[in-house]
DNA sequence: GAATTTATACTCAAATTGAGTATAATAAGG
DNA sequence: CCTTATTATACTCAATTTGAGTATAAATTC
């Protein structure tokens, strides 16, 4: 009898941090199965999230499909979702929220990268001189600061699992000689994740998501910050507002913080046009240097 | 037990025309079961196609998995999926290619449309002086010839299906009154190609995916023409030539047309790097007016 | 009340895009 | 064999969009 397993990818945004809530203490997606209840696959998602994490989830989209050999013989199909939330605390033992960054530091762009260099540097290794895969490196991680993808999240995720950088590709060769701990995870969760991050960074650009993220209430940083988070990048402030501005996005509540150093900030909301499913054409985020 | 089914999307192009492989002279879409003898879920479907065609696919993409109420309570699951072919001769009774404005007219846009003035009176009818319903219809359809976007080809039908326009929808309700022939599908096979339609005509602009549909050698028209069958518009000739040329996409082989009437015209072909993965930016195609 | 901090508004050059026109090279017709 | 029709290719230019920066406003803090 094969089973029907529903993955989910559930993403939320706390203090410029994009997180994922995991199991098994960041070992593990949490995941369950189809059950004869519920009515469709979405909803069979929705119903044990929503009980997991005792929060609604606003939205909801399929990510990928596969198959995967059971024990016996059997044939088990998996669904993966993402899914957009607040974070919550969570009343289970071992789950927990965890910054995606965590598991694909290098998918950071904010800050100086110290770190890609040496990343690089052991990617140029496993090159040598076949130039092939040196034209592959420079198409995915660019050249020193120029042409960074962000979306390419998938694709760099298995150039180093090629290179056997990934703790669960080096776990049965190369042996855990190089165990990073708490990096690893269950199955092909981590390339789940990746596909899940590539997904969410291309839709935060054409169609409007993001309020899924946020409060009723925010500020236009608050928006930008989020919207940096996701990307891993950092925007210009005026030709970010000037690219909200034309979306139409948001409107202004009349209302300000207060409290805070420096000048308050106006508060806004996002119009009812854009709850009530709406597209916005193709469009690039107005990126910095 | 429940068995998971394999739904292929078969699409060429020929003669500017965007065909898909069809079964049952039309009335389905071509579908299997996954077998335990496949390796993964690509390779079964990969597997079974082209044992129907006797033609090698090119590319394979999965579009959407659902679940669905089988006799006897017991639940199937279908994964479907974008293929992309050049057309062959099939052999099997009742397989046929057909156009997919055969199932879509309204989305072809590249002839003058008096068709859809019919459909959109049709809709307004149904809109009444409900606002909602209103905006959503201009929203997807647009005003006179304004902010037509080819890629919203699934929410167009599902509008459609609302309005009680499509026959699949109206079989139960109001009866076979309507009975358009030829144009209705089995299941959701229809909305499947609907998923399929859009997801390639997104694709195209952003991943140098046309070349699966082209024979080797292929003149610039010749593109462009098969890029406009798929977007369902017309676009601007230089611009279109600059555009591609931007991309680094082909490059001459030397070669030319001849016995035509007019100039003839230089034979490009795919350069090497764009055949092993390369992703192009995102970018909007030149439209024409 | 001066300094600091954050928000918001405006400016301007560079690059891209939309739309059109001009020229080249062939076949067909007289 | 020269003219016309036809298709391919090359170039031009204004309008818009984008990238990057500067200026001003309104609060808190010391």
């Amino acid at each position: 009898m094969a089973e029907t397993e529903l993955i989910a990818v559930l993403v939320a945004v706390t203090d410029g941090d994009p997180r994922v809530l995991t199991i098994e203490n960041g070992y593990a997606l949490p995941s369950g199965p189809l059950e004869p209840g519920h009515r469709s696959l979405q909803a069979g998602l929705r119903a044990w999230v929503e009980r997991q994490t005792h929060h609604p989830i606003g939205y909801i989209e399929q990510l990928y499909t596969f198959a995967d050999q059971q024990r016996g013989g059997a044939r088990g199909i998996s669904i993966s979702y993402l899914a957009l939330s607040r974070e919550a605390a969570t009343e289970y033992p071992g789950a927990t929220w965890r910054s995606w960054y965590h598991y694909f530091p290098w998918e950071d762009q904010r800050t100086a990268p110290p770190l890609r260099a040496g990343l690089i540097t052991r990617l140029e290794a496993w090159a040598a001189r076949d130039n092939q895969r040196r034209a592959r490196i420079t198409g995915l991680f660019g050249t020193p600061e120029k042409d960074w993808n962000e979306e390419l999240v998938l694709q760099r995720y298995e150039l180093l699992w090629e290179a056997g950088l990934v703790p669960e590709a080096t776990r049965s060769a190369l042996a855990a000689a190089t165990p990073v701990p708490g990096k690893e995870m269950l199955h092909d969760h981590r390339r789940i994740l990746a596909t899940a991050m590539a997904r969410l960074r291309a839709k935060i650009k054409y169609r409007p998501v993001v309020f899924e993220l946020l409060p009723h209430e925010f500020t236009l940083l608050e928006l930008q910050q989020t919207m940096e988070a996701l990307a891993g990048q950092t925007l210009h402030k005026p030709n970010f507002r000037r690219f909200i501005e034309s979306l139409e996005l948001v409107e202004e509540t009349g209302r300000a913080t207060s409290g805070m150093a420096g000048r308050p900030a106006k508060l806004f909301r996002f119009r009812a046009s854009v709850l009530a499913e709406r597209s916005f054409a193709g469009t690039k985020l107005p990126l910095v240097k």
